[in-house]
RNA sequence: GGCGCCAUAGCCAAGUGGUAAGGCACGGGUCUGCAAAACCCUCACCCCCAGUCCGAAUCUGGGUGGCGCCUCCA
């Protein structure tokens, strides 16, 4: 099983630390706001890539974090004059459920920054006390980067290369101006907790140490998040941890691609974020997986009008094939071992979920070729799709049902239906004239008549 | 300016040494009064240059182009 680490740049061999264990931490969201397809790409795919380690055998702990407690968030508190811990609570909530309506599996461990602030502020003592960090008059904690020598191994950059590009403006109590906060002293009205350099809350950085800490105690084997947090959030993480307990932090990183959205970036300065919830109420939650499992995980995803329609459509069909060897009789029972070899090929070489899915065609392509021409022997390979795909959350819903949610057989009205009444008969007898204009009628109101060998059917446009 | 990532048909997208998966669109065909749908078929020597090798989209070097990060970000 190859996965490509970050660290080194390179796909490498799976080698857990400890035998038939997966000890797996991805960076979630700060709750400053709802969820967007981005955080729903990062979600869903660290939770695949945890369900095919249990797959695998492996014993896996997934860890997650939720950051309650920042600028963006105090600043939304001001704004709504909702308390900020009520207000980062209630945003738990509301992105939980998103989440739950994508099915998007939750991990084995919870942790919350505002539930973490004894460890951070023992973990800031401690990297104060081996002087890795140093207070400053203000009641602020800095990381002080050159104390850390491979500052800049999991971003490919040396301290000179990242002083070359700092650009804000810094506060001048820091010694060097890549020192990171670990702790920031909080202004009036701000919330607070009390520690050794007074009132305060912790810098985004540590969370995620102290709660890896927290949650694992040393090394974990996997790192995860989006690529736009390798530098400097996992970079950061990488120095306090390391310089404190003096173990690699993980054994392998990895970062997933970022969405998208008309080949630009998703941004709120651009107005063009993609919320998950306004997906979920467009097309169905397998629809949303399809499309983003169908590129590899560390690509950026370019989310174009047509990308969750085509998605959805694609799933129609599968589902259409189900439904027709449901008609024709089929048991589907059984297994084809084929089916999920080549889904585990594919997976063991770094997820590679965009051709576990293209696989998918040329199965269906193949299923039904055999029902229209009479065999009915694909009973064991829809199981098995079925089986194996539901890894990646497809195929989990009946099909019947999925065709009737989101196909286009909706209601006709009763006059459409009397229409094409008519024009079948007008054409039974030839009268083409009539036939056309009443063909013309329904186009104008929205729907289309295909004739086929059996009648005619009606879908909406 | 620094660092990183990427570059495969009109578009999306697999493929890490042996002569290019899949999807969408296009074109052709079957079917059809017409049309739609469905089904079948067709469609690329992999950004450029040089090198390594019996052999490279795949490795090395150099270009060119795009993107990301360096400020909060999944």
């Amino acid at each position: 099983m190859k996965i490509y680490n970050t660290l080194s740049g390179t796909k490498e061999e799976f080698v857990p630390l400890k035998e038939g264990k997966v000890n797996m931490y991805a960076c979630g969201i700060t709750v400053s706001g709802e969820a967007h397809i981005g955080h729903a790409y990062q979600a869903l795919i660290y939770d695949v890539i945890r369900k095919y380690f249990i797959k695998k055998g492996y014993q896996v702990t997934y860890a997650r974090n939720y950051t309650d407690v920042d600028d963006k968030i105090i600043a939304k508190s001001n704004e709504t004059g909702i308390p900020a811990d009520e207000y980062a609570e209630n945003m738990i909530k509301v992105i939980d459920k998103e989440m739950a309506r994508l099915k998007v599996g939750e991990p084995d461990v919870w942790l919350k920054a505002t539930e973490t602030i004894d460890d951070i502020i023992a973990f800031v003592s401690g990297l104060v006390e081996k002087g890795y960090a140093y207070p400053t008059k203000n009641g602020d904690v800095y990381f002080a980067v050159e104390k850390f020598p491979s500052y800049g191994k999991l971003s490919h950059r040396n301290l000179e290369d990242a002083l070359n590009g700092v650009r804000i403006d810094n506060d001048e109590e820091k010694k060097n101006p890549l020192d990171f906060a670990l702790w920031k002293s909080a202004k009036p009205g701000e919330p607070f907790w009390e520690s050794p350099w007074g009132k305060g809350r912790p810098g985004w950085h540590i969370e995620c140490s102290a709660m890896n800490k927290k949650a694992f105690g040393t090394e974990i084997d996997i790192h995860g998040g989006g690529r736009d947090l390798i530098f400097p959030h996992h970079e950061n993480e990488i120095a306090q941890t390391e310089a404190y307990t003096g173990k690699p932090l993980a054994k392998y990183w990895i970062h997933n691609g970022l969405i998208k959205v008309n080949g630009q970036k998703m941004s709120k300065s651009l107005g063009n974020s993609l919320f998950l919830k306004d997906l979920l109420d467009r097309y169905s939650p397998e629809t949303i997986k399809l499309a983003l499992l169908s590129t590899n995980y560390r690509g950026d995803i370019n989310v174009t009008d047509d990308l969750f329609p085509e998605a959805e459509a694609h799933l129609l069909d599968f589902y259409s094939v189900y439904k027709l060897a449901k008609e024709k009789g089929v048991v589907i029972d059984g297994e084809d071992k084929v089916i999920d070899d080549e889904f585990n090929a594919a997976m063991d070489n770094d997820f590679n979920t965009a051709l576990a899915i293209s696989n998918l065609f040329v199965y269906f392509k193949k299923i039904k070729a055999k029902l229209n021409s009479g065999d009915f022997s694909c009973g064991n390979t829809l199981a098995q799709i079925k089986k194996t795909y539901s890894l990646l959350g497809l195929f989990e819903t009946d099909a019947e049902e999925f065709i009737k949610a989101y196909g286009k057989e909706e209601k006709i009205p009763d006059e459409i239906v009397s229409f094409a009444e008519e024009m079948q008969k007008a054409r039974s007898v030839k009268d083409y004239a009539t036939a056309d204009a009443l063909r013309a009628k329904i186009t104008d109101a929205g729907y289309t008549v295909k004739i086929n060998k059996d009648g005619y059917s009606i879908e909406k446009k």
